[in-house]
DNA sequence: ACGCCTACCTGCTTGC
DNA sequence: TGCAAGCAGGTAGGCG
């Protein structure tokens, strides 16, 4: 499900709806939710009488900032959500948490297959130089991090960052022989691309999703960087696609399932040239691409 | 580095 | 209708 322009969703409506909420108390009803080191008993515990002060993302986990420092991180993986909830609103058998906030509405962490996280950690964290090569990681990195910077040690660049440049994309496909789909889905290579919007951007980009990285041309990688960065935006204006359990902060689903190219459309027209959306498995994925527009460079493709 | 497997979970769809 | 298999947007850890 939730994927950048999803989370990025959630997040922009909390921030509208809970930023300067007090947390009154939290019930955990799946302690697995809770990421380690946090036990959920101490973490309701750690949690009560915190002021909500802003909400972001990062990746594809939403953060909330407490007005402490600390920072909670929710992960939703696949079926995630985080519903703002009225008073008086029927209970959910799919809540994993509950947030009651101190003006009587509550924040849901509503989760069907309970492959979320949520963890809650210290300000900072020290940036640690990326790792290349066969360097081994020290039993001290190897700890479970307590600061929210180093959550995110290993991500990859924010794909919409101005920063992320199609020169820094060119940089990090350089002496990379994994497939465009694989890579793509890496998150220590770019952080929130998913399997729907890797297949989109790569739609978009001409690009066949078994290509190895390294084999692209200087024009190709810059139709990459802009096809991810289109296609990741378009989801946003959307308020992201939907399919199953996806909703956004209103509980609402979003509009881009049915502005998705390729995703889920095998056997449909290719909206550019009208032939089948092909269906193949990439890294244990489905994924979705026009075999004629996007041809490996040996093969017959568009003139 | 890279690909592949398994695990984590539940619900919905598909095929017999 | 019933039941089992297959499938689902994510990620971590292990193996070769």
């Amino acid at each position: 499900m939730p994927e950048l322009p999803e989370v990025e969703t959630v997040a922009r409506d909390l921030q509208r709806w809970v930023a300067g909420a007090t947390i009154a108390d939290a019930e955990v009803r799946w302690e697995r939710t809770i990421r380690h080191p946090q036990p959920a008993e101490r973490f309701a515990a750690e949690l009560r009488g915190a002021t909500i002060s802003r909400v972001g993302r990062r990746a594809k986990s939403v953060l909330l900032h407490l007005a402490d420092g600390r920072v909670m991180t929710v992960a939703l993986r696949m079926t995630g959500a985080l519903i703002v909830a009225a008073p008086g609103t029927p209970d959910d058998r799919y809540a994993r948490v509950v947030f009651r906030l101190a003006d009587g509405r509550e924040l849901r962490y509503r989760d069907v297959r309970k492959f979320g996280r949520i963890g809650l950690w210290e300000r900072g964290g020290v940036p640690r130089p990326r790792r290349r090569g066969g360097a081994r990681r020290g039993v001290a990195e190897a700890r479970e991090p307590y600061r929210v910077g180093d959550v995110f040690a290993r991500h990859g660049p924010e794909p919409l960052a101005h920063s992320f440049s199609a020169a820094r994309l060119a940089a990090r496909l350089k002496g990379r022989s994994a497939r465009l789909k694989t890579l793509l889905l890496d998150q220590t290579f770019i952080a929130g691309v998913g399997n729907i919007y890797a297949d989109e951007a790569l739609w978009r980009a001409r690009l066949h999703p078994l290509r190895a990285a390294d084999t692209l041309t200087q024009e190709e990688v810059r139709r990459l960087h802009r096809a991810v960065r289109a296609v990741l935006r378009q989801g946003i204006a959307n308020r992201g696609a939907s399919f199953a359990d996806y909703v956004g902060a209103d509980g609402e689903p979003g509009d881009n399932a049915e502005r998705l190219a390729v995703y889920r459309r095998t056997g449909q027209p290719c909206l550019r040239c009208g032939r089948p959306i092909s269906r193949i498995v990439v890294g244990q994925r489905s994924t979705h691409f026009c075999p004629h527009c996007q041809a490996l460079p040996d093969e017959p493709g568009p003139a």
